[in-house]
DNA sequence: CGCGGAGACCTTTTT
DNA sequence: GGTCTCCGCG
């Protein structure tokens, strides 16, 4: 045995990393060394003589499980594991599935070859199904809107219950149309199947219909993968929780790690009852416990558990803090959400200076938007920082319209792609697309579709005669990258510097894309990994030293850094309002769990009682309740300079607490003075000047600047 | 039927 | 700032 267990683990940890065959059960607390204890669980098996390729471990994210087994990697090199080649098979429930999936399209009614829609892909799919159903939801408000009837079909799906039941749950308007709804559903899924395509929820959906409908490849998976380990598994939903349990029936050594704090997919259909229940649905199961908290210090502990107190639906286990006694977290107050940037700029610079490193900074917030302001302020101030959240590369238009190229030579059946990509050529719109498309659909392959005359509509014929010599010349280049190339080369060049000034930017974007894509295996490998990515972290860029990371806090799960703000912290912001509508307070406040809990040693809770915004038909002015709810003594409280003598909280009554216009009644005055100086308070987004980039809008240099 | 311009509306979280 | 829809011109 090379690993020393005893000095790497504590107890808790060790029991769980020794713990026999079996279904186990861990719940673990925040910072109490989850992902360390499954990864040297992976060890200790490989290290048992267990292959490599009988192990799954399955993760939240692609990233995590590529770190989690780079570090068994360095634990246990390849080499020393008794001749055992291969590696183990980890990532995601929707890669692994894809994976299956594609070795199994046929048993699913799909060729090999099958497109991955992304969100976007399946929306307007969904657009163009209610259309043809006649349903406007902006004149009939019987109806839900094609986003809500997305989000509430990808529900049903994903949680197992019928449209009709989601619909009625979510809104008592819809009840009565749900039979009429249910054929715009299967529309949906018929046209999907005919583009010989599987949308995220059928990845999963598709993954256990199989395993619970052929016998035979449910019992070879479940043969192969003598242990299966789940990270995060509060947050698997009903299908994920049916995967898992096929998966693991042969040889029942199933183990899963998760914290019900810590469930913040609800919107996903995570289904908290698949850890709350494990024990009830598998006889035998051992349940550890890891209560130890190593990563921040008493006082954030003692704030994070002070507000998940306040909910009702919550076991009660306080984590021991184990590090020893360091700052009070800080409360930042401002009037502005511009002044709420400058001041966090100007703390991350002072916590510099004291010697914490760039990279152990990190900015969480709600909501991507929210982060706008900061953004411009460290843009001016030169300060390097990683966006997560909101748009990702992959999603960029110019990326799209190339990626749509790509799929069109995996699967030619994809509508979307051919949609998106005629669109692109001149004289070439929705409705000469389609028609284009039913000619195109009478051919066996691509080559016979665009070497053909028959497919020349009067009107379009040159766009489609360039649509073709790029296809063609996609079709000679012998891998994805070159593929890419060949787009670019042969016409989207030419579509980019005629449409977009900021061109130049857009093709060093398809430059790195191409050069991302030469480590790709082929072409289904590179588009399932471009959809499937969950973000450009995992672009395969080396780990971005020096910079600060501004995150969504969904996008932080897992993750620490020794100084943490939670900004956006104001009544209207953190909690979610739509979520709040929704009656998801506990969920938001478990999110408020999450955020805290991501700090070692300071963390910082900011907000600022005005948006920014024309105040006159939307105004914060509340500090979030997450705030007030604490106890006063357990934060340090810094005003702003210019803040008024006494506090926010003290100087309105409850009763106006909810509303808008009024709250701001007795101190307009305030807000005055502080828009002084201030980017003018209509636009809500300002504008800033931009060095040699002043074509380009702040948005999208906004984006170019963090990713690649 | 494509396309450009104008104006309204908008933002939760993600594989 | 982006995205979508509507409208009128060629």
């Amino acid at each position: 045995m090379k690993i020393d267990y005893q000095k790497e683990l504590n107890p808790e940890q060790l029991e769980v990393v020794l713990s026999g065959d079996g279904p186990c059960l861990v719940l673990a607390g925040a910072g109490s060394g989850k992902t360390r204890t499954v990864t040297y669980r992976v060890a200790y098996l490989l290290e048992q003589g267990i292959h490599p390729q009988e192990i799954l471990l399955l993760t939240f994210t692609n990233k995590a499980a590529k770190e989690m087994l780079e570090r068994v990697n360095t634990l246990i090199p390849p080499p020393s594991r008794g001749g055992a080649g291969g590696e183990v098979i980890g990532g995601t429930f929707h890669s692994t599935a894809a994976r299956i999936l594609r070795s199994y399209a046929h048993l699913v009614g799909r060729t090999v070859g099958f497109t991955i829609f992304d969100e976007d892909d399946s929306k307007s799919l969904i657009k163009l199904c209610l259309k043809e159903a006649g349903i406007d939801s902006s004149r009939d408000k019987r109806y839900p809107s094609p986003s809500s009837f997305q989000s509430m079909w990808s529900y049903a799906r994903n949680a197992g219950l019928t449209l009709c039941e989601v619909l009625e749950r979510r809104n008592p308007a819809f009840v009565g149309v749900g039979g009429y709804l249910d054929t715009v559903a299967e529309q949906y899924e018929s046209r999907k199947r005919a583009s010989n395509a599987v949308d995220f929820d059928d990845l999963l959906l598709l993954f256990m219909q199989l395993l619970q409908n052929r016998p035979d490849v449910r019992e070879r998976l479940a043969s192969q993968f003598r242990y299966v380990l789940v990270d995060e598994f509060q947050d698997t939903n009903f299908i994920q929780g049916k995967i898992v349990q096929m998966l693991s029936s042969v040889h029942r050594n199933l183990l899963v790690v998760g914290d019900d704090a810590q469930s913040i997919y609800s919107f996903r259909a995570a289904e908290i009852r698949n850890i709350l229940d494990f024990p009830k649905a598998y006889v035998g199961t051992k349940v550890f416990r890891l209560t130890s908290n190593y990563r921040s210090s008493p006082e954030i502990l003692s704030l994070a558990n002070a507000s998940i107190k306040n909910n009702q639906d919550q076991f009660e286990k306080p984590l021991k803090a184990m590090r020893e006694a360091g700052k009070k977290p800080k409360l930042f107050s401002t009037l502005s959400t511009f002044e709420e940037a400058r001041k966090i700029a100007d703390e991350i610079s002072r916590l510099q200076t004291i010697g914490v490193p760039t990279s152990e900074i990190a900015v969480l917030f709600r909501a991507a938007f929210q982060a706008q302001p900061l953004e411009f302020e460290l843009m001016k101030r030169n300060v390097a920082y990683e966006f997560r959240g909101g748009l990702r590369f992959f999603e960029r238009a110019h990326i799209k319209d190339v990626i749509a190229h790509l799929r069109l030579l995996a699967n030619m059946k994809d509508e979307a792609a051919w949609i998106r990509t005629l669109g692109l050529y001149p004289g070439i719109g929705a409705s000469t697309a389609q028609k284009i498309l039913d000619q195109v659909k009478t051919f066996e392959s691509l080559e016979s579709a665009i070497s053909s005359e028959d497919v020349s509509p009067t009107r379009a014929a040159s766009g489609w005669d360039i649509c073709c010599g790029v296809l063609k010349h996609m079709i000679a280049a012998p891998h994805p990258s070159d593929m890419i190339r060949a787009v670019v080369a042969n016409g989207y060049r030419d579509y980019l510097e005629a449409e977009q000034p900021d061109f130049r930017d857009r093709l060093d974007d398809l430059e790195q894309f191409a050069v991302f894509a030469q480590t790709s295996k082929d072409l289904h490998n590179f588009l399932d990994e471009v959809t499937l990515a969950e973000s450009y972290a995992s672009t395969g860029r080396p780990a971005s030293g020096s910079r600060i990371v501004l995150s969504t806090i969904h996008q932080a799960k897992g993750l620490e850094w020794d100084a943490v703000f939670v900004i956006g912290l104001c009544d209207g912001g953190f909690p979610n309002p739509r979520a709040l509508a929704e009656g998801e307070v506990e969920e938001e406040r478990r999110l408020f769990y999450v955020a805290t809990t991501r700090a070692r040693e300071n963390l910082y809770l900011t907000y600022a009682l005005s948006d920014g915004r024309n105040t006159s038909d939307f105004s914060y002015g509340q500090p979030s309740m997450f705030i007030e709810e604490l106890p006063k003594n357990i934060f340090e409280e810094v005003k702003h300079e210019s803040f008024f003598s006494s506090t926010p909280s003290g100087r309105r009554s409850q009763e106006n607490r909810w509303s808008g216009d009024d709250a701001w009644e007795d101190n307009e005055p305030t807000i005055v003075v502080d828009n002084l100086g201030e980017p003018s308070a209509t636009s809500f987004y300002p504008s800033v000047e931009l060095k040699n980039k002043s074509k380009k809008s702040g948005f999208s240099f906004l984006r170019d600047v963090n990713e690649l």
